[in-house]
DNA sequence: ACGGAGCTGTGCTGGATTGAACAGTCAGCG
DNA sequence: CGCTGACTGTTCAATCCAGCACAGCTCCGT
């Protein structure tokens, strides 16, 4: 089977060796990557840091629809003949990333089995996830669904470690991964941590994962 | 870049010629391919026919989180190295698919291009269509949900035709698609029924896609 | 110290949705 | 014919939730 984001291949390394060197791009935090709308003509290739993707509604609403780490994969809409970004890219920490041309990503991808292992299992993971994303919001209230999330998160960074700190993340940022609004994540946020589901002081978050699996279990 | 699903490239051909022929699966309508648990170590490759991929949560409720057709695969979660599926597969109409063990799946991947580009296109075309429905179901009421839902499935076998006649569906899979209740789905159905964006009679179902497309966009 | 920006804590209201119930229609069948 | 099963048409009370408004708090730069 394609070896999982934390396999040994060094993509990244590849890439340079194969004279791409001068196509890293490095973006500080609350960089705009791209936006909806750009011409899109570039597959991305994330070495470090954090990105997070995000579309806004005709109405302006905005949704954050997946968050990435060092090596996924971001823009792959370009393989697919997209003409143009159907979402923003932001860096949500210092990230630097690879820029492959459309061209070059489709050549890469019949010329380097690895290569093409690892964004194969990049798609079959962000598939699963967006699948159980919206599984979760056709059945599930936006109670459940903050404390999903909350435990996505805590696991993010974590592994075997259950219990998790966040990284800094507003009330209205969890509200557009949840789909909901800042009131009620608010409410729910106050609600976990009155039943010490969570911990919960000015900069950061520490989440009870036992417990608020409770919540989204019924 | 990638052929898409119209491409010439007749897969089929290709695995049975590669002595493969034996591995031909055929279902009736309302088959159960797979059922969410069963072991996974297969992916099918859709010949002909039409296949509903649907959850079940816990507490009973059903959503379709899909609907494939010849060309497209489905199972791809073995690759991913899920031992269980995570989705209930059923046949929709009399469908013939190929199963390909996981094995030799990988093994394609990497020595047929035209194998790996066109799995690479169903992989990039699902993703961006899960994405949408999450956006949607983010965003929008049910009422637009279900609008959205009607144009893409009288889109979905038309082509050029703007207008089309849905196959036989009842509210209740409506609902399922939508992620709402059936009487809601009644409710709507009939007000868009007597505002004229849909006609609707007893086996069929006619959709006018310029106004529902109102509808949709506010 | 002052003002402002960016967050969090709260409460309220009206509209959207769920969930369940019950009657009516139609087709197949013994 | 009379029944059963699978749908659709409709209604209704209980809940959920979005959208708003407003106050308090903290970190900044001036």
């Amino acid at each position: 089977m394609p070896p999982r984001k934390t396999g040994s291949f060094d993509a990244a390394a590849f890439l340079e060796s194969a004279g791409l060197g001068k196509r890293i791009v490095t973006y500080a935090s609350k960089d705009v990557i791209f936006s909806q709308g750009d011409p899109s003509d570039t597959v991305l290739y994330l070495r470090t840091g954090r990105v997070q993707i995000s579309v806004v509604s005709r109405s302006g609403k905005e949704a954050i629809v997946a968050t990435l780490g060092p090596g996924d994969f971001l823009g792959e809409g370009a393989l697919a003949g997209h003409p143009v970004r159907l979402e923003t890219a932001r860096a949500t920490m210092a990230t630097t990333a690879l820029a492959v041309p459309k061209r070059q990503m489709m050549h890469l991808l019949h010329s380097e089995h690895t290569f093409s292992d690892r964004f194969i299992a990049h798609m079959l993971t962000r598939n699963a996830r967006l699948e159980a994303d919206l599984v979760d919001q056709l059945f599930n209230s936006s109670e459940k669904r903050l404390a999903r999330t909350l435990l996505l998160l805590a696991r993010y960074g974590g592994g075997a470690q259950p219990q998790r700190v966040l990284p800094p993340m507003s009330q209205e940022a969890l509200a557009e991964m949840v789909g909901t609004t800042r009131s009620r994540v608010n409410f729910f946020l106050n609600k976990f941590r009155k039943l010490g589901f969570i911990d919960y002081d000015g900069d950061g978050l520490t989440v009870n994962p036992s417990l608020l699996a409770v919540v989204v279990h019924d």
